[in-house]
DNA sequence: CTCTCCCT
């Protein structure tokens, strides 16, 4: 039994070969070369030629091209019209926004013009395209472009592009600043004196522009790079775009710089939205550079507690759950010209929304203004593209994308018992309700027939394979209206137009990696982890570092503790190891670590890390990934109401994403710790979020844009009825919704608030004038929102003193008294922040969190405060009247989650109020082993027996008291 | 007698 199939042998610093792998070489050039791959990006042969420059410019009116004008021209109009219309209504707007767009059109050209000296043809003609939209879009110049309405000198050669491009050769052999052009000149003449700033910062824009030229090479050399004008084709010809990019292909930078200058942009931001707060701040920060300017200006992000954008912010970047706060305040999302929807293939519960209500505006309000791009690394965009056609009607034929060609890609829960019938690609759209349980049999068993059959889109195969570079991607004729062309059975396929979609596939730059898989079933896998990373950096040439895929930060940070014991005996000649954890629960500054290379030579990062790092998260210098094959995913029983955290193995996409991510910049390995039998036996795709968690804070979000009807909302996977139904209840319960099932003044509220339903309605609770205990509710709030507050013990020999430090925290009423003693104690010390956590043994991280979350939240409730004030509260002691002012805000928020005693005899076992099942007091709390009359719980979490996290003492009559009049009786 | 992925 050899240790690697491929001969690596090398001992484990514990000793012994245990396990063995499996070697399995996954090369798709070889003879796996999917033909229907090839297929899909097959070139029509009656197209001409797209990379011949000389076809283009011996004809450069073509039909398309005049078509192409006679649209940029209703265009200006509409935006003239529009802008008009606006400046009418709101005198205000001042010019100054337009001029920073001129400002940063200006930097643009000196840029470009900077680095217009070599080059091939195909690239000058790029530039010379670029520049008409350019003009175009731009507010002041439009006299120049050709495209123009209002243009009086269109054809006036000093305007002429190409002119531009001889003036700019000339001029790169001597002084690029000498070698302006009659162009950029009157352009200049055109347009106000830019505003100031000089000196310095004008210094350090020219230190940004040099490094943007250095990482235009590396720009261009991005799959994506030579599609730029499809991409903006598509989007002239369509509103929206639906694109599967494969990881590495740029999508996420490069889309909102190939839109920039686009005329339908009218001077309005780019929004592009990304699941994840890590994602969005370093893909702003990438395409600042890029771009050679100030993060925060022209390019900028916003995320929670952290916003760098501003009025002068032309492309910026979002978290989804970020947008949908700014679409409560903003329904039409008037601000934006664009939003892109990035990694909507994650399908979180922000992604799904922000799609849902993205359909509506675009075929709705923002009809004609509003630019939709869908952007998927997985083929779910056919799912997606079919979501956003306008007319989903039965007489529309999209070849491809009917459910039963779909169906192969869409049966992630086929195999098991309680699979929803909702998630299907039938379901998309609200016109449609889960079909019966008979049909889905029937349905399984044709998917079985379809897998034998050959042909149609073998998604697996897509994704496996490496990305051989296709031919180049077929632009179809944009006015043809049925474009569509498949056939299925030869695999020759392609996706142009159909309907008002555009559908554009790119590939992505993905070198082959290796991949292995256990050879029998891996029971410890943080065991196997631990010995696989020594093998791998015992026996693997650097550089190349090493990623492993964990569950959760428990396990990181043990896996993280092992590793660097024993790394302390390797010998001197070995290079180190830079041992580096990543979880969202981080703090910013411990993050952005994985992102530098390591502090000495010699040195290889290990990387333990969640599925944080699984999408849109790129660790440069990555060879080497170790997969676990598990991940913590939220679970909704809609039965009992409760969501629990399991892990769960991974879907086979997930798989391949943790594999692809050795692949990003050369050839990789990836150790997969299960058996190649376990990956086949895995759901190829994970279920959406919305049919996993409980959607009640999304359903308030829908009711809060006026979506009353939320059972028929146009859902791409619609949540079970029963899940909607127990999401209506609580928030009817809360007193969010009114009778009539419409918003209420307070639900309104709770909505903008950035917490649960249930946490937003007792902040609400404790600014009543009877209750009149905000700033203390607001401390518990703020405490009960972070993550590991109070980590376990680092040792059993500390937990002595652990319990001691925390011991002037405890409080007879339980848990959230606790939260508020801990609170206060540590305002008043006057210490500094990271002393007193670890006197305490409070996790620092976590408390730098509760206070962003704990000022946020001040802020939010600022307007609810009267006559206290946040900080004058701080020296109180918390007396027990307090206290249960304090519970009692609670309760009317969770008196849903109360538990009364169980049976006698029985210490720490509950029954709950509503629904009498058992539930434990969890032992890290205060009333563990403790007996009261009855308890409130913040949350209820299944691991070896059901648990209550965070409870505290209160009396049924306060329960009762508490409860609307239809839960009272349950009391 | 045990501790949760991401997001507002």
């Amino acid at each position: 039994m050899p240790p690697f199939a491929d001969g690596l042998t090398k001992a484990s610093p514990k000793g012994g070969n245990v396990f063995s792998l499996s070697s399995k070489k996954k090369r798709a050039s070889e003879k796996e070369k999917p033909k229907p791959l090839k297929g899909i990006l097959k070139k029509p042969a009656q197209q001409p030629p797209q990379n011949s420059p000389s076809a283009e410019e011996a004809k450069p009116l073509s039909n398309r091209e005049r078509k192409r004008q006679e649209r940029a021209k209703a265009w200006a109009a509409k935006i003239a019209e529009r802008e008009a219309a606006e400046a009418a209504a709101s005198p205000k707007k001042a010019a100054g926004e337009q001029m920073t767009d001129i400002e940063f059109l200006q930097r643009k050209r000196a840029r470009q013009e900077a680095g217009s000296g070599g080059g091939n043809a195909n690239q000058k003609k790029r530039r010379k395209e670029e520049s008409f939209p350019l003009l175009d879009g731009a507010p002041a110049p439009r006299v120049f472009s050709p495209n123009s309405t209002s243009a009086t000198e269109s054809n006036d050669p000093g305007v002429n592009p190409m002119f531009l491009n001889k003036g700019k050769e000339k001029g790169a052999t001597g002084n690029p600043g000498a070698s302006q052009n009659s162009r950029a000149d009157s352009a200049r003449a055109a347009m106000p004196p830019p505003p100031k700033p000089v000196g310095p910062p004008q210094v350090h824009s020219a230190q940004l522009r040099r490094h943007a030229l250095e990482l235009e090479k590396s720009r261009q050399k991005l799959p994506i790079y030579p599609h730029a004008d499809t991409l903006r084709q598509c989007l002239r010809d369509r509103h929206v775009l639906v694109m599967m990019g494969e990881t590495g292909s740029g999508k996420s930078t490069q889309i909102g710089q190939f839109l920039v200058d686009e005329p339908w942009r009218a001077g309005r931001c780019i929004a592009i939205t990304q699941p994840r707060k890590v994602a969005a701040v370093n893909l702003a920060r990438r395409v600042a550079a890029e771009m050679g300017v100030r993060l925060g200006e022209e390019v900028g992000y916003n995320v929670r507690f952290d916003n760098r954008s501003s009025d002068k912010t032309i492309i910026k970047f979002l978290t989804d759950g970020m947008l949908l706060q700014e679409m409560l305040a903003d329904p039409k999302l008037k601000r934006y010209s664009c939003v892109v929807v990035d990694e909507a293939h994650e399908r979180t519960v922000g992604t799904d929304l922000v799609m849902g209500f993205l359909r509506k505006l675009v075929y709705g309000e923002r009809r004609g203004s509003l630019k939709v791009v869908i952007m998927s690394a997985t083929m779910e965009v056919k799912t997606m593209a079919r979501f956003f056609e306008e007319n989903r009607g039965e007489g529309v034929i999209i070849p491809g994308l009917m459910p039963e060609a779909s169906k192969e890609e869409s049966t992630p829960e086929a195999k098991e018992e309680e699979s929803t019938p909702e998630f299907k690609e039938e379901s998309v759209g609200s016109e449609t309700r889960p079909t019966p349980p008979e049909t889905d049999k029937k349905a399984k068993r044709k998917k079985k027939k379809k897998k034998k059959n050959k042909g149609g889109i073998d998604t697996m195969k897509l994704i496996r394979s490496p990305s051989p570079i296709p031919e180049r991607i077929k632009t179809p004729e944009p006015t043809s209206a049925a474009g569509f062309e498949a056939e299925r059975s030869g695999g020759k396929m392609f996706f142009p137009y159909f309907g008002t979609v555009a559908l554009l596939i790119v590939p992505g730059r993905q070198y082959p990696v290796e991949s292995l898989h256990a050879a029998a079933p891996v029971q410890d896998y943080i065991d196997i982890s631990f010995r696989t990373v020594f093998q791998i950096h015992c026996t693997h040439p650097m550089p190349g570092d090493i990623l492993v895929f964990l569950t959760g930060q428990d396990e990181i940070e043990n896996l993280k503790k092992t590793i660097l014991e024993h790394a302390a005996a390797l010998t001197k000649e070995m290079p180190q190891m830079h041992v580096l954890p990543l979880y969202a629960a981080l703090p910013f500054a411990q993050q952005n670590k994985v992102f530098l290379p390591a502090p000495q030579k010699n040195m290889r990062k290990v990387i333990l890390c969640t599925n944080i790092a699984e999408t849109s998260v790129t660790v440069p210098g990555v060879r080497y990934v170790v997969d676990c094959g598990k991940a913590k995913l939220k679970q909704f029983r809609p039965k009992l109401g409760l969501e629990s955290l399991l892990v769960t193995p991974i879907s086979q996409s997930s798989a391949l994403q943790r594999r692809g991510r050795a692949g990003r910049e050369g050839p990789g390995k990836c150790w997969h710790l299960y058996t190649e039998d376990a990956f086949n036996e895995l759901a190829q795709v994970t279920k959406p979020e919305i049919l996993r968690t409980d959607v009640s804070n999304a359903i308030l979000i829908l009711k809060a844009r006026g979506h009353d009807d939320v059972v028929n909302f146009d859902y791409l996977s619609p949540p079970k009825l029963e899940s909607l139904q127990k999401a209506l209840e609580q928030l009817y319960s809360l007193g969010a919704l009114g009778n009539d099932g419409k918003i209420t003044p307070l639900g309104k509220k709770m909505a903008k608030l950035p917490l649960a339903p249930p946490l937003a309605r007792v902040l609400l609770a404790a600014a009543d004038k009877d209750m009149n205990c905000l700033p203390e509710v607001v401390d518990v709030v703020a405490a009960l929102s972070v993550d590991n507050l109070l980590p376990p013990p680092p040792s059993e020999e500390l937990r002595e003193q652990m319990e001691e430090a925390r011991q002037r925290f405890r409080r007879a009423e339980g848990d959230h008294i606790m939260l508020l003693e801990l609170v206060r104690s540590f305002d008043s010390s006057g210490e500094k922040l990271k002393g007193w956590c670890e006197a305490h043994f409070v996790s620092h991280y976590a408390m730098k969190t509760f206070i962003d979350i704990r000022a946020q939240l001040r802020t939010y409730c600022s307007s609810l405060l009267s006559s206290t004030t946040w900080d004058s509260a701080a020296a109180e002691t918390i007396s027990p009247d307090l206290a249960e002012r304090v519970l009692k805000a609670f309760l009317k928020g969770f008196f849903h989650q109360t538990a009364r005693a169980g049976p006698e005899g029985r210490l720490g076992e509950y029954l709950t109020v509503l629904g009498h099942q058992n539930v434990n007091v969890h032992p890290a709390s205060i009333l563990f082993g403790k007996r009261k009359e009855a308890i409130v719980y913040h949350e209820y979490v299944f691991t070896t027996k059901p648990f209550a996290r965070w409870c505290s003492a209160v009396q049924l009559d306060w329960v009762a008291e508490a409860s609307p009049g239809w839960v009272k009786g349950e009391v």
